[in-house]
DNA sequence: TTGTAAGCGTTATCAA
DNA sequence: TTGATAACGCTTACAA
């Protein structure tokens, strides 16, 4: 011990009379280690409080013991959701969790990403929408030997290394869930360009109408870019029509209760004058009146199952599932139309 | 350079021809140094693009280049602007953040902690209310030698330690304002017990009646817990009264909008037949209908202060601000009572 | 199955 | 102002 602070692995290779090696063999679980052997070490390293030197690990094994978010401003609530999964699969292990923004659109963006990789080496990455659809970031993980998961709305990736919902389909079902209503006129509110997400929901948007033979008016479909103030135009412009709809759907909550309040500042009630459906299922969405319809995106598990392939062995990381399902959930903003 | 791999210190230091504690130096940049000899390293960094290993430093100075946020689940966006925060801050620099939830009502709380900071070992630690004014978890960092900076409502500690808002402050003002606005039986939405911010809230609250010769009736105080639940329950609560009040200060955004939908519900027009206060600014403030007057609470501010004075040099730690004023933002949730 | 020696890439000590 | 040498605490060869 020399008398003073923490014990190392010296200290107990000298209480438990083995070499350094064997302790270490002991801390890593290898398999070819006797019984007996082991359970001294373990002895030892329970009676003197031993703690692994993570520092030290870091620098042997050229990795660090971190969990690295990385994302380009998601919206708060989705931010802390991955947060609260990632948490939720390391808690009780030696890993911790680093959050890192990046600007994509800016110059350095990826001289920066890869100045962190380097500089922090994190043990694996979770890339957050929309960043997960960067194949230069992907190839950037590659070359730095850093393993990472995707966090998707596709499948652009194999089972190792993504989480993906399946937006399409949820989204397709809650359309048919307005049709079903009564429905025949309904608005969309579109996703930012460039992202996954909003193409997908919208795909099953289309879908939907198709299916049920309503044709796809370009009136009804207004650009969106997941902000509250994009839902508010959007929602603005959909009741200025001469034919107006009767509902809406929104590709995220926060426009769906721009959308919502615009409505309302127009005279109009929801859902009796007008239904509105969102996605995400945020706080938000039954905290608002009346409470908004919308899909449920399970986020917090998609980065919890994340967290679990990157923590896990590699071999291991495609048998944890890579689809978690997105599912309607029903409240007080959508009833047939007038 | 051995032909492979990123150049190390003991690369730069054969091409500079110095030894490699000079070139350490240099990195660290040491006052004890010939001008001469630092440009001529500084000359060979650059060229062969030579970045210090962070787990080579970790290990050797026995710190992490880590700020680490701990918090006990706040709201999100509360979290997320201290994150955003701690990021303007280190922005540019080694640093990088990491973010820990501890379960303060946990048997393990503190040993959780102890073994958080022993085993990443950051460079330093921003405290999250609630767990600011926990006097153990300060102990805490006082011992494992972490550098920490609580971020409170009240200034319980030296300048160096702390980054506080006014809040008492900013609450006597809104509710000075309600009252000019002729409001006399205004109803308060506490937080939750145990906490700081609340405490502050709702002193200011009462030191603005007091000061106006308006009675503080038992009636119009109401427990909250920062929810929106809470404020939903409390609001219910204030308009059954027999002579229910005609404006409300929650303690939080998220139970100010709990009370405003209450009231609709309850047939109550905002601001015409009940006026209602909030706190914190939260984007929700301003996407609910009508907005919400509420105190804006400079919490990215905080936080990067709170930053810089981690990774600053120690000394000057108490010369950056300690306290960042909150204000009072103007809406159209509050109006003159009927 | 276990141990020895040599790293991993820095910083600290102390002498020059 | 600089440098040689020893930490820092662990892992990876390679032997035994």
């Amino acid at each position: 011990m020399k008398g003073e602070g923490k014990p190392t692995i010296n200290d107990v290779a000298a209480a438990a009379k083995v070499s350094k090696k064997t302790v270490s063999r002991v801390i890593n679980k290898s398999p070819l280690l006797s019984e007996k052997t082991r359970e001294k070490v373990e002895a030892v390293i329970r009676e003197m409080g031993f703690v692994p030197n993570l520092q030290a690990r870091a620098l042997a094994l050229r990795r660090n013991f971190i969990i690295a978010a990385i994302h380009d401003n998601p919206n708060a609530q989705f931010l802390v959701n991955v947060q609260q999964g990632v948490m939720e699969a390391i808690a009780g292990s030696e890993f911790a969790l680093m959050v890192q923004p990046f600007d994509r659109n800016s110059a350095s963006f990826e001289d920066d990403v890869r100045a962190f990789l380097e500089r922090q080496r994190p043990h694996g990455v979770v890339l957050l929408p929309p960043l997960s659809s960067d194949e230069n970031l992907v190839a950037l993980c590659r070359e730095t030997g850093t393993r990472y998961v995707r966090m998707s709305s596709i499948k652009n990736d194999d089972a190792a290394h993504i989480v993906s919902s399946n937006d399409r389909e949820a989204v397709r079902q809650a359309t048919e869930y307005l049709i079903a209503s009564g429905h025949r006129r309904i608005g969309l509110i579109d996703g930012p360009v460039g992202f996954t997400s909003p193409q997908e929901r919208r795909g099953g948007f289309e879908e939907a109408l198709v299916a049920a033979g309503i044709p796809l008016l370009p009136e009804l479909f207004r650009p969106g870019a997941y902000t509250f103030e994009s839902g508010v135009e959007a929602a603005r412009d959909l009741i200025a029509l001469a034919d107006p709809p009767t509902a809406i759907f929104a590709c995220n909550d926060e426009m769906a209760i721009g959308a919502m309040i615009t409505c309302r500042r127009n005279g109009l009630r929801i859902p009796q004058d007008i239904s509105v459906v969102g996605f995400d299922d945020t706080p938000l969405s039954s905290h608002v009146w009346p409470s908004l319809t919308t899909v449920r995106w399970p986020i917090v598990e998609m980065a919890r199952v994340a967290a679990l392939k990157l923590i896990g062995p590699p071999e291991a990381a495609a048998e944890h599932p890579w689809l978690l399902p997105s599912t309607l959930v029903k409240r007080e903003s959508v009833t047939p139309p007038a």
